[in-house]
DNA sequence: ATAGTTATGTTACAGTATAACACTTTATAA
DNA sequence: TTATAAAGTGTTATACTGTAACATAACTAT
């Protein structure tokens, strides 16, 4: 499951002649390797122990790279990133976030529901990609 | 309209014994006669035209006080605030976030829609609130 | 080889948000 | 009616999140 997206992350780095440097693999295996989201500062503490100290913009600008390229999503209320979990490609993220154990699973949805198509289409939005966050209880908290 | 917002939040104060401060009714005013989004240091520094020398917390005592009470949202992708366009109470909020010019508006549904519902109760997940922000263009900007 | 491009290393700083504690105001009730 | 509790503010300091800018290195393609 990891090794496939480490591997899609090399095959689209290959194909689209992006560069897979240490900072970049190692950012995508540190997110990978984490159920949860992590923080861009967690992130660069675990880089730590890989790189020799490493600064902010190198864990940022990893995490913008797989951002941009859809390998990773970053979860706004939380400030904080996670691994893509659908084998595709595609901008914009949905979430459900367990505000009792802090679990965040990704609900993709490819296409934007109807009853809010409707909606923005009527205001004659051009949309471009939506982002949404699920709050509530996993159920496991039930 | 302004005027209504205002109106509503006293009601609402009064009958829920909150109390309607200076600095609640002085940002809650700001948020109120801006169109755009405004960001924390922005409501901190017109608050600043209006009161003596005001610190961050201020502000953002009286912003998590409207938030938490419906009156007003956060835009998590633009850590900004702005009133609720809607005219009851409701808990998380959809926007459509035009990333030409900037401007925000809010498409409330009550409902979460069918496709999502279906998604996030097949996974057992208990929904407290949503949010959603669809990125794009606005009329005026195609 | 050399130029152009992509990416990193580093310093410094900007922007966003909150902890903690002293103080004030308002409501409640002994 | 004063004492007490509860809600809210003022203030200092600091934590957390993210980026500008510039020098250097590593690939790419003649």
């Amino acid at each position: 499951m990891s090794k496939n997206i480490v591997k899609n992350a090399t095959d689209f780095c290959e194909k689209n002649k992006h560069r897979l440097t240490e900072p970049r693999l190692a950012v995508l295996k540190i997110i990978i390797s984490n159920k949860k989201p992590l923080g861009a500062y967690e992130i660069l503490e675990k880089l730590g122990k890989v790189m020799d100290n490493p600064k902010p913009p190198t864990a940022y600008r990893a995490i913008d790279f797989w951002q941009e390229h859809g390998f990773i999503h970053r979860i706004e209320s939380l400030n904080a990133y996670m691994a893509c979990g659908e084998d595709h490609n595609h901008t914009g993220s949905q979430f459900m976030v367990c505000h009792d154990c802090g679990n965040v699973e990704e609900v993709h949805l490819c296409h934007l529901p109807k009853d809010i198509e409707q909606r923005v289409k009527s205001n004659g939005f051009k949309i471009a990609y939506w982002n949404a966050e699920i709050s509530g209880q996993c159920e496991k908290c039930q």
